[in-house]
RNA sequence: CGGGGUGUAGCGCAGCCUGGUAGCGCACCUGAAUGGGGUUCAGGUGGUCGGCGGUUCAAAUCCGCCCACCCCGACCA
């Protein structure tokens, strides 16, 4: 390609909307354009960005066993109500009225349409394992899109589902697709990590989620620095460690004026706020949630949703709490009634823990779980925090943040079941079909690769999926000689199959240069006058601060040996 | 949905407070010079000032309503 005729312009300006990396970096480059929030056009150098990624996961899925199709992007509501997942997805379907008036959904994902497609094709066991896969456009009415392709309105992701007749069969296409996973990322040259996920609304056991990690990824990671223990910060969990409190005493009231949080009640004290345990009000589904940890620990709030299995979850309001009878500042699980109480198994780490006091200005010591009050629910709802110990080798935990790229699910039964989706098993006994469903942002990826991957000068592709992987920069293309020089080279490389950007515009080196820089190709070719003196022309690799003077006797050869590794 | 911010040429911005019919840089076009990290000079094209309504002799500017976009939060298989 020439950079006179590439359909796309490299700004000097970058829009004042942007502020990830990345999406400031698309937009300079001229890779993609906006057209409304969280709505881009893919221009050529993106899109071929784009189709790398998707024919490495193509290959990956195929060896799996994977087979593509493609499915409806106008979906009709009924199979959303059948599912149910019309609620869980709620305000973010985007839906539509057709000229009968009936409603329409433009498809967020695609288990429902498969899983009825399935259930027209499967009769028999025999018909089992299938592994169906798409590489589509999908829409999500998303409630605050942001940073570019990272959340989009409007995304590319593949989805592979896997059918299976038993959990066995899941259990082995799991663990192969986590495998295809990791070959993917490793082969886009974006090492991925896996962390243990949060199935989410969705139900299901396992699940794991792919980061690349980024600083300003939006979901944390909490890791062990000792064994490979690994999980979205949403699912983490840590070994809370017992808290020193001797001897269960007698509760005994204490005037606090005006005390209402943790710390104050701690130095009042003149304990750890782990000697504390406080009180968090939630609404489920409208309900109001009294929720007992321990003073030191946070609230983990996908946790608990999916502990109560409500569809809202929010902290209550002032109005919500008093109605309940509660006394903020002072609330205490101690002579509580009438309201559903749940607790982090933090408060069976110590004893003698000092607590609210149900009026007041007023707390209470010596508290002592299940001595002094019940709970309905007891389970881990805790945060998992860096610096906690693992709950796998007990070594030290830490934090980074990551942007999800997959994300695999084991869906069970669950929506074959609603779906109808079932088979006649060896004995003769209808089942309904396991499913699993595998995602990978792909449209996501892209911006990933980019937060990943640049410098202040621009991007830096990965080899194997950069648009191009030799850039020739021709300076001065007015000199006949460079310019033929340049055209040979070009014609050359692309005779040999070797993907190249031609930069044969009448521009100074440093724009050149700068827009190479920016553009962000893996191998940069200069051929000038001055090289050319010597029958030579400079390389550098993007990665490189200086350039190599090269012969340009078995330019090509040396060309091709560095981008093949 | 709550909080904050911004809408003036393709991009970045000034002008608005104190009304008088729009300006700068980049980009683009023409010409000349220059020649290895966004080079210089001269000339030029391009704008319903987000939209609608109001006030006024006169509105980018003042007032009202609406819309769009961005950021924080909520939210986000």
């Amino acid at each position: 390609m020439r950079i006179s005729q590439l359909f796309g312009k490299t700004l000097r300006d970058v829009p004042a909307e942007a502020e990830t990396v990345s999406h400031q970096l698309l937009l300079k480059s001229g890779m993609i354009h906006q057209l409304a929030a969280g709505v881009y056009s893919y221009l050529p150098l993106a899109w071929r960005v784009l189709r790398k990624i998707e024919n490495i996961i193509r290959e990956e899925m195929d060896r799996a066993g994977g087979q593509e199709l493609m499915m409806p992007v106008l979906q009709p509501i009924e199979i959303w109500q059948q599912s149910g997942r019309d609620r869980s997805f709620g305000k973010t379907l985007f839906t539509l009225c057709d000229r009968r008036e009936r409603t329409l959904v433009l498809g967020p994902t695609h288990e429902e349409v498969i899983t009825l497609l399935i259930s027209y094709n499967v009769r028999s066991y025999r018909d089992l394992p299938l592994l169906p896969y798409q590489i589509q456009t999908k829409l999500r009415d998303e409630p605050r899109p942001r940073a570019g392709l990272v959340r989009g309105r409007e995304f590319i992701m593949k989805d592979l589902y896997s059918f299976d007749v038993d959990t066995a069969g899941l259990d082995k296409n799991y663990q192969a697709m986590l495998r295809a996973y990791n070959n993917i990322f490793t082969r886009c040259g974006l090492p991925a990590i896996m962390v243990e996920a949060d199935s989410g609304a969705i139900g299901g056991k396992d699940s794991h989620e792919f980061m690349l990690v980024a600083p300003s990824g939006e979901d944390e990671i909490i890791y062990c620095e000792g064994c490979k223990y690994a999980a979205n910060a949403e699912k983490a969990t840590s070994i809370k460690g017992k808290v020193e409190g001797g001897e269960p005493a007698a509760i005994e009231e204490v005037a606090t004026p005006g005390m209402t949080s943790i710390e104050q009640i701690a130095a009042f004290f003149k304990v750890p706020q782990s000697r504390t345990l406080k009180a968090v009000f939630y609404a489920a589904d409208g309900a109001v949630v009294f929720v007992v940890i321990r003073g030191d620990i946070e609230v983990n709030e996908v946790k608990l949703k999916n502990l109560l299995h409500c569809d809202e979850l929010r902290l209550a309001t002032e109005a919500e709490v008093s109605k309940a009878g509660i006394v903020a500042g002072s609330a205490s699980p101690v002579g509580l009634a009438g309201i559903k109480i749940v607790a982090d198994d933090s408060i069976t780490t110590g004893t003698n823990f000092i607590a609210g006091g149900n009026k007041p200005d007023t707390h209470i010591r010596n508290v002592n779980y299940p001595r002094d009050f019940k709970v309905d629910i007891i389970a881990d709802i805790a945060r998992a925090r860096a610096g906690d110990s693992c709950p796998k080798c007990e070594g030290k935990l830490a934090s980074t943040h990551g942007i999800e790229v997959g994300h695999a699910f084991k869906l069970g039964t669950f929506l074959s079941e609603k779906m109808g989706a079932s088979f006649t098993d060896a004995e003769g006994v209808t089942k309904p079909i396991v499913m699993g469903c595998y995602g990978i942002g792909v449209s996501r990826l892209l911006s990933a690769a980019i937060e990943q991957n640049h410098d202040d000068k621009g991007i830096i592709w990965p080899l194997p999926i950069a648009p191009f992987q030799v850039h020739i920069c021709a300076l001065y293309m007015e000199n006949p000689q460079v310019a033929a020089t340049a055209e040979k080279l070009y014609a050359e490389l692309q005779a040999q199959g070797i993907e190249v950007l031609l930069d044969d515009r009448m521009e100074s080196p440093g724009v050149k240069f700068n827009d190479a820089d920016l553009l962000g190709m893996p191998v940069r070719v200069t051929v000038s006058p001055r090289s050319l003196e010597k029958n030579s022309v400079e390389v550098k690799r993007r990665t490189e601060k200086k350039p190599t003077l090269l012969p340009l006797d078995g330019i090509v050869e040396k060309l091709r040996e560095l981008i093949s590794g």
